[in-house]
RNA sequence: GGGAGGUUAGCUCAGAGGUAGAGCGUCUGCUUUACACGCAGUAGGUCGCAGGUUCGACCCCUGCACCUCCCACCA
């Protein structure tokens, strides 16, 4: 290897590697680089381990927000990782046309030019949304990529490109052959503002404090008539019955009758259902107004009821509402009342807390609104996919969101599909001349029935959702049986925020099953949403993350550092600004390590080969930690814990290498005389340490680990396709761990024993390591570290023996120490010494009770015993260590 | 009406049945030739409240308080 470097020496490295950090100088060049060389696409031999993921699309209504930047780092970490341990790893890109929401970013655009669609047409308001689309879909591209997502861009798909439309259709057909997509006339969720059809899901209930109304309604034959209750007394005017409990004496005497409905004067018969009507709630009397109800709407089929619809598509009343025709539905409310108030038929109204419904993308109150409507009958397509859970094919992470998919599943209703949209997938409904409904996947030519050859299209699209379940299939030609659909499904890990588990996750699971047979994922990690400062990021609030921004100002390896980072298992995600300026000097940290670094090694291979080198305890510690970081590091990504992956790196290569390790080396490489001891392996040492971290950190910082590897190989960089660290047994040290850590927790003494006393940092400071210490091994395996400790702490003299009568006395890490400065003792501080004695004799209190109780003696594992027993023997000794020497 | 999660240092958050951690911030020193986006050191917490289980609970159990969120066709 060494006969192949590319560089000259120490020196020329050094200088490759400018003196600031300047992440937007590299950033762009690297995902060319790896862009260039095909790194995103599947690597390595055919047969050899796949990892697939499918993005989320985002919609195309803009740009990517933080909550997109952070699940999207995510899976670039996993797919990172996965491709450095040697898989073959696809992670397929692609958009969503997301329906009602681009929809309505268009139709705001067109406002603001004071252009309604309807007057634009269809055509050429959808030929805008395309344009639209366009942009937005570049936008959301070059965003994955500054933020450094290793996406495989040669096969990003648009949900309503030519084949996936061709997969929906398909989809569409083949589960209306199976009679598990019907059309019907329902009442469904309608939204007036945007004037379409929405399904369960898309409605989000808010607590209000509305009013509960009771109305009396004349029957003839009982003088006191019936008193109703309602919330929506302009409902009333499409009462067609009046129900009561079978079994309610206290409405029994309105069996048989008819009442007459207020305003309107229509006769409403008396109808007994056990199901519309709880005998315990108020009066025992409900209106019955089918078009405007769900339960009364199936009431109203079981009875055989009229559906009176005086509510209209655009939320104002209908004909069929008289005088009130016309009026805006919460107009009306008001006019109704007034008109039952006057009529002195209002009996009572008293406040009533309630849920309304309203719409998830504009607020709307929705309105049940009768209308027909295409259904997906669910409940065949949940049974299976609740079974894929149980059995095991699917598995949630974190796996408390097991028991929400259950629940959701085993109360799901029909899913209503169709959409009063124009931009989506048109429904392949086709009507004939003579009204034959036809559903194809081809446009048809002729009618079967009839062979009329004139057809229409059913004007509606489909809810985006549908066309979202089939994404993991889709994207790879389904149903068509292509090679990529052989070879890459179904995916291994699906990442999403959990607010979007029954709207996607469930469906896909659904709609895998049913069109592959297989569950389209076996593993889903569903994370938290960001929060800013534990604040739901808004605009008002001003503490909106624009990832771009962050990007420019922080760096890209920065922004990621920190999203990983602040991943943690619970349902937010919470980032702030300050921590992404601590990524960022965390990046600062590794280029000035490896700078330093460069400086001392030769580049271009292994300085010297690692295994035959001598090696110190300094160099056996640092290893050893490097092992176990690898452990760490691949241990809690398999978990998804990307916050302790991302940790242990961080503490390893700040703490432990460059406080610790570079700060032991460096004498090694000042001295002036030619071959220190020890020189050689510490270099191996160091460049090793340096390349497995930037290895080990390359999920999670991309660029900068890229920019540097390449200085340290000396040629172009491809650590993107590098092997990820392991844990290596044979550089698990734990002697060494415990004697270097040992050390460093003197020298931490040292140093605080000077600023406690008001001693500069450079005052000479002797140190007495007492034989007689109660670890006495320690004291022994310590003494090759004597140098280094007297260089690290600034020791005028160390000696082993016990510590004098002048000097300060403590007990660190198993070791007793006196330390004294020249022939002073340490003094004053007193205050602080006192603080630490009763601290010391608190504890000592506590535990002598422990060693003391038989039941803890008895029933307390040997091990815990133990450790309290030598614990109390090491507070003792500090106790009188601190109270004789010294002072 | 059901269900899930939370309540730990000034802030944002990790954590585990055996005497509490990080990042940022605070304070005090440092031009120690990789780094002031730095180095060294320090302060700061009866781990929401009340009971219980246990030799031992911040961690398990019960109840309470407060805060999120999800689901829900009670007029």
């Amino acid at each position: 290897m060494s006969e192949t470097r590319l560089t000259a020496g120490p020196e020329e490295a050094a200088r490759k590697l400018p003196k600031t950090f300047e992440p937007a100088s590299f950033e762009e060049r690297w995902y060319r680089v790896w862009m260039d060389e095909g790194r995103f696409q599947p690597q390595g031999p055919e047969g050899s381990p796949r990892f697939v993921m499918v993005i989320p699309p985002p919609n195309v209504t803009g740009k990517l927000h933080i909550g997109h930047a952070y699940g999207r780092t995510v899976e670039d970490i996993l797919a990172r990782w996965m491709r450095m341990r040697g898989y073959r790893v696809l992670w397929v890109p692609g958009t969503d046309h997301a329906g009602i929401a681009t929809q309505m970013v268009m139709e705001r655009q067109l406002a603001k030019q004071g252009i309604d669609r309807r007057d634009l047409g269809r055509d050429k308001f959808i030929e805008r949304v395309w344009a639209w689309k366009r942009e937005a879909k570049d936008t959301i591209q070059s965003q994955l990529k500054k933020l450094g997502c290793s996406l495989d861009w040669s096969r990003e798909r648009f949900t309503l490109d030519p084949d996936l439309s061709r997969a929906v259709r398909h989809a569409f057909v083949s589960l209306y052959r199976d009679g598990l997509i019907y059309k019907g006339r329902y009442v469904v969720n309608w939204c007036p503002r945007c004037g379409t059809a929405v399904s369960d899901l898309e409605v989000i209930h808010k607590d209000v404090e509305g009013t509960l109304y009771r109305i009396r309604y004349d029957v003839p034959g009982v003088a006191s008539g019936a008193i109703v209750a309602t919330t929506r007394p302009e409902t009333m005017l499409g009462d067609t019955a009046l129900a009561i409990h079978p079994d309610d004496p206290r409405t029994a005497k309105l069996r048989g009758r008819k009442g007459i409905l207020p305003i309107v004067g229509r006769e409403l018969p008396v109808i007994e259902d056990g199901i519309l009507v709880d005998r315990e709630f108020g009066t025992g009397i409900v209106k019955v107004t089918p078009a405007h109800d769900v339960n009364d709407f199936a009431a109203g089929r079981r009875h055989g009821l009229p559906e009176v619809v005086v509510i209209g598509p655009d939320g104002k009343m209908t004909a069929e509402a008289g005088e009130f025709a016309g009026l805006d539905r919460f107009e009306a409310r008001k006019q109704v009342l007034a008109r039952l108030t006057a009529e002195n038929r209002l009996v009572g109204s008293e406040p009533h807390r309630m849920a309304v419904g309203t719409c998830q993308r504009c607020e709307t109150i929705i309105e049940p609104y009768l209308s027909t409507q295409w259904f997906v009958k669910i409940k065949p397509l949940a049974e299976p996919a609740i079974e894929a859970v149980e059995k095991g094919d699917v598995r949630f992470v974190p796996s408390n969101w097991t028991k929400t998919y259950y629940e959701w599943m085993k109360n799901i209703y029909d899913w209503c599909i169709s959409r009063q949209l124009w931009w989506g997938h048109r429904i392949p409904a086709f009507t004939c001349a003579n009204g034959h409904l036809t559903v194809t996947e081809a446009d048809p030519k002729s009618c079967e029935i009839c062979g009329s050859e004139s057809f229409e299209q059913d004007p509606d699209v489909l809810d985006t959702w549908f066309s979202s379940q089939l994404w993991p299939f889709s994207v790879f030609g389904w149903p068509d049986e292509t090679e990529d659909y052989r070879k890459f499904y179904p995916t291994d890990t699906l990442v999403t925020g959990y607010d979007i588990l029954f709207f996607w996750v469930a469906r896909m699971i659904m709609a895998g099953l049913r069109f592959t047979g297989k569950a389209p994922f076996s593993v889903v990690h569903l994370h938290g949403l960001v929060r800013v400062g534990g604040e739901k990021m808004s605009k008002t609030r001003g503490n909106v993350i624009d990832p771009l921004e962050a990007i420019a100002e922080f760096g890209a390896d920065a922004v990621r550092l920190t999203l990983a980072s602040a991943a943690a298992s619970g349902p937010t995600v919470s980032v702030e600004r300050s921590r992404m300026a601590g990524s960022r000097n965390f990046a600062t940290k590794l280029w000035n390590a490896a700078r330093f670094t460069l400086g001392q090694v030769e580049t271009g291979g292994e300085a010297a080969p690692l295994a035959s080198a001598p090696k110190t305890l300094p160099d056996r510690w640092i290893l050893s930690r490097l092992s176990s970081t690898a452990e760490a590091a691949n241990r809690h990504l398999a978990g998804f814990r990307f916050d302790e992956a991302a940790g242990a790196v961080y503490q390893f290569v700040w703490h432990e290498l460059c406080d610790g390790y570079l700060e032991m080396v460096k004498p090694l490489f000042s001295g002036r005389d030619g071959d220190s001891p020890g020189r050689e392996g510490a270099r191996a040492v160091l460049l090793r340490c340096l390349s497995d971290s930037l290895a080990l950190l390359h999920p999670f910082m991309p660029f900068v680990t890229e920019e540097i590897w390449e200085k340290l190989a000396g040629k172009p960089g491809t650590l993107i396709v590098e092997k990820y660290p392991e844990a290596d047994a044979s550089l698990r040290d734990e002697a060494a761990e415990r004697i270097v850590e040992a050390a460093r927790e003197v020298i931490t003494r040292v140093r605080n024993f000077r600023s406690e006393r008001g001693f500069s940092p450079t005052e000479p400071v002797r140190l007495s390591i007492d034989p007689d210490s109660p670890d006495r091994a320690l004291a022994g395996e310590v003494r090759p570290l004597v140098p280094l400790l007297k260089h690290l702490a600034r020791l005028s003299d160390l000696s082993f023996e016990a510590p004098g009568a002048q000097a300060f006395r403590d007990v660190v890490a198993g070791f007793s120490v006196g330390l004294s400065v020249a022939e002073r003792a340490g003094s004053g501080d007193s205050n602080r010494v006192a603080k630490q004695v009763t601290a010391l004799d608190e504890e000592i209190a506590e535990l002598s009770a422990k060693l003391h109780n038989p039941s803890f003696l008895d029933k307390a594992p040997r091990p815990v015993v133990d450790k309290v027993r030598r614990r109390l023997v090491e507070l003792e000794e500090r106790r009188s260590a601190l109270s004789s020497g010294g002072s």
